[in-house]
DNA sequence: CTCCAGGGATGAT
DNA sequence: ATCATCCATGGA
């Protein structure tokens, strides 16, 4: 299968990818292995040039049209003139938010020190548009665990639950569906290492498979009405809720406050203070970081996360700016 | 406010 | 080799 070429300026795929805010994608040869959705995907990078190959999806506009009025649909009746589906390139630049403006977006972002390093060193990474449903059961199971475990949690489901694609002889998995989870058991998806979060998994998927919660209903709910739908759902709390709101709604302000960025917060923000409530972390954050907190957030959070400095009771060379 | 709920990767010893 | 710590937390 020939290769898409895709333009990509200022943007950093294994960053995006390794960011903590997607878990399924692998690493094969000089690129990765994952899904946008129902179909397998091969990406690598290139300089500014994104190369990538689809299965299940579409090589050129034309032959998925034709495909398309082979059989009568039901769109047809619609008068919808938008039959064709989108493009490969199309499919591929919106998932990864090759559109956003990020020039603009990091131009936003306080100026100080911890943000102005955080800025320089995630150059090019991307806050990527996730399937809602996938997003939101990955990020319950993401409660209390590392992001390692996270990634063997959601291979697990996949395996087990999603439907087997292939991409370039290499075996990928679909996210299964909110209606196969909600058909499963809770000790079934123990197994996948999910510990205490499966009943709320399995819960969750219930709610969402029956319609009694509609995701994609949700799209035009202000951020204060999308955040306690989605708080009401078992095992999303304030934290998920941002998450999901964050990486699959495309609410840019949410601003999901982890360990990490607590530590952060308290660290680098709050410098000797006593008595700091988490509220009072909340209300600084969406005061200061402004418009795009959430990729403010990421972007800390990455950076945090990779200069490493998680506690180690031996550092007596703590070097400060 | 506190406490607890898998389990595996990670790091100290 | 074993042992302690940590974790993109929610719920009680």
């Amino acid at each position: 299968m020939k290769l898409i070429q895709i333009a990509a300026p200022d943007f950093d795929l294994e960053k995006t990818l390794n960011s903590g805010q997607v878990f399924h994608w692998e690493k094969v040869g000089a690129g990765f292995c994952g899904t946008i959705g129902e179909s397998a995907v091969y990406v690598e990078q290139l300089g500014n040039v994104l190369q990538t190959k689809m299965e299940g999806g579409v090589v050129r506009r034309r032959a998925q049209h034709q495909l398309f009025r082979k059989a009568p649909t039901t769109a047809a009746t619609t008068g919808s003139r938008e039959l064709a589906p989108p493009s490969v390139a199309r499919v591929v630049t919106r998932y990864f938010a090759l559109d956003h403006p990020l020039e603009d977006i990091c131009s936003s972002f306080p100026r100080d020190p911890i943000m102005n390093a955080a800025r320089d060193f995630c150059r090019g990474l991307r806050i990527i548009r996730q399937p809602k449903w996938e997003c939101l059961a990955t990020f319950i199971c993401s409660s209390m665990k590392q992001v390692t475990h996270i990634r063997q949690i959601s291979r697990a489901l996949r395996q087990r639950f999603g439907e087997k694609k292939e991409i370039g002889g290499d075996e990928i998995f679909s996210f299964p569906s909110p209606g196969r989870l909600a058909r499963t058991s809770e000790n079934e998806l123990r197994k996948c290492g999910l510990g205490y979060r499966a009943r709320n998994l399995l819960e969750t998927a219930k709610v969402v498979a029956s319609g009694q919660a509609d995701l994609d209903s949700w799209n035009p709910l202000p951020d204060r009405k999308l955040r306690k739908q989605l708080c009401e759902l078992p095992g999303v709390g304030m934290k998920v809720a941002n998450c999901v709101m964050l990486f699959a709604f495309e609410r840019i302000a949410a601003f999901p406050i982890d360990v990490w960025i607590e530590r952060v917060l308290r660290e680098k923000y709050f410098v000797r203070k006593r008595k700091v409530t988490g509220q009072m972390l909340a209300d600084f954050a969406a005061n200061y970081f402004g418009v795009h907190g959430g990729y403010a957030q990421q972007y800390l959070f990455h950076h945090a996360r990779m200069t490493g400095k998680r506690k180690s009771p031996s550092r007596s060379l703590d070097q400060s700016h």
